[in-house]
DNA sequence: TGCGTAAATGAATCATAGTTCATTAATTGC
DNA sequence: GCAATTAATGAACTATGATTCATTTACGCA
């Protein structure tokens, strides 16, 4: 095989391995999302996430040091997806509105794609204590980074006389606040309809008021 | 002793222990209020709320059941407090509008005192799974009080064309949702300036909108 | 086909806290 | 003041569940 070609590293069929030990990375990562979306980080037992995985208790300490450094894995991994979700959706926009109508169907979708997951995150508490080195920091500035997406179209709407002068992060929190809202309210009653369907109504809403 | 001056009841000096117990009940519920609001359900120990109390660590059970029954008491407790204020504050409304208005104050009001536990609020699973007696069932009635109180005004100011035609859960959903967005906001960033200022903004935004 | 390495197993370990209850202290009525 | 009753104590009991690790199994390679 066309192996060590260069230098030291990229080994034979070691790549293959390497690769291996990744897909059953997330077989358990995937495993664990199911379980720990259905039930809470404490309701949550690693046999119950080992036997969803296929596995035994045991091998999941293979691949992650101990229960919470796979639950922040997963937050960070789910975080990102839905980051690069809104971002992508958004990319096309033709204008700062045109964008955010897109953000807010952004987050719809992946709402209605990981209703379960999604309580869990905005349940999160995201506020870390500042002083010790608190693995939920990286979880938090992932989240910041799903905020500012928000933010940021906000200000350009702004520059362009789109919406009032006012803090951005308000306008933002009022956005993000209202899809929550109506997110956990629909869980509560138990709809199953998408909620994607609200993005017009939400949109007008916000740019509108309720007059 | 003059006790059954007249019927079975009323007890002479009796009276002073039932009422001496319900003081130490709420004694322990409120030492319970701090460090649950501190460290959530999970992350508190039955030992530190006896120490806060100021008991030891059994007679906590002489007059709560159990960890679980002391949580639910003391949200039930506080979620009354919560709707107690609200309505209060809503109730010397000229209209639907200053009712809404006075609404949102006092929410951010109660907010302002009681941060902490307001964040373990937010942050509950407000959705019981249908079948088994859970006692959370009893919160989420009460949650709905607390909703209903601000939908009950959308519909009013509705009537009276103040408001548009809409859902009026929709409705008090895009306001509580801001709120408490606008809450978590703050807590994230650890900002201590009150909340009540936001009042007007909000109020302005909801109606009239973003742009 | 057989050997050496890597991966998986799951029973045993260990730690943590919720809860109990025999004992002690306080309070009340006579 | 002194039993009797009631409340408080906190050490001991349990249950639970995360984590470990000696053992077994599977796999890659010659």
């Amino acid at each position: 095989m066309a192996t060590q070609t260069k230098a030291k590293t990229t080994s034979p069929a070691l790549l293959r391995k390497e690769r291996d030990r990744l897909v059953r990375r997330s077989d358990i990562l995937a495993a664990a999302e199911r379980v720990f979306a259905a039930n809470g980080f404490h309701e949550t037992r690693m046999e119950q996430i080992a036997q969803e995985a296929g596995y035994a208790a045991g091998t999941i300490y293979l691949y992650f040091a101990d229960k919470e450094t796979l639950y922040v894995a997963l937050f960070i991994h789910k975080i990102e997806e839905m980051v690069a979700h809104v971002e992508s959706e958004t990319a096309p926009a033709t204008d700062p509105l045109d964008g955010l109508r897109r953000a807010v169907r952004a987050q719809f979708e992946f709402h209605d794609r990981n209703r379960a997951f999604f309580d869990l995150f905005v349940r999160q508490r995201l506020h870390t204590s500042p002083g010790k080195d608190d693995p939920w920091a990286e979880v938090v500035s992932h989240y910041r980074r799903h905020f500012k997406v928000i933010t940021d179209l906000v200000e350009r709407a702004q520059k362009q006389k789109l919406l009032r002068k006012a803090p951005s992060h308000l306008l933002a929190s009022a956005l993000i606040g209202f899809i929550i809202q109506i997110a956990r309210g629909a869980q509560r009653e138990g709809e199953s309809k998408p909620l994607v369907g609200h993005t017009d109504f939400v949109c007008d809403l916000f740019l509108n008021g309720a007059t």
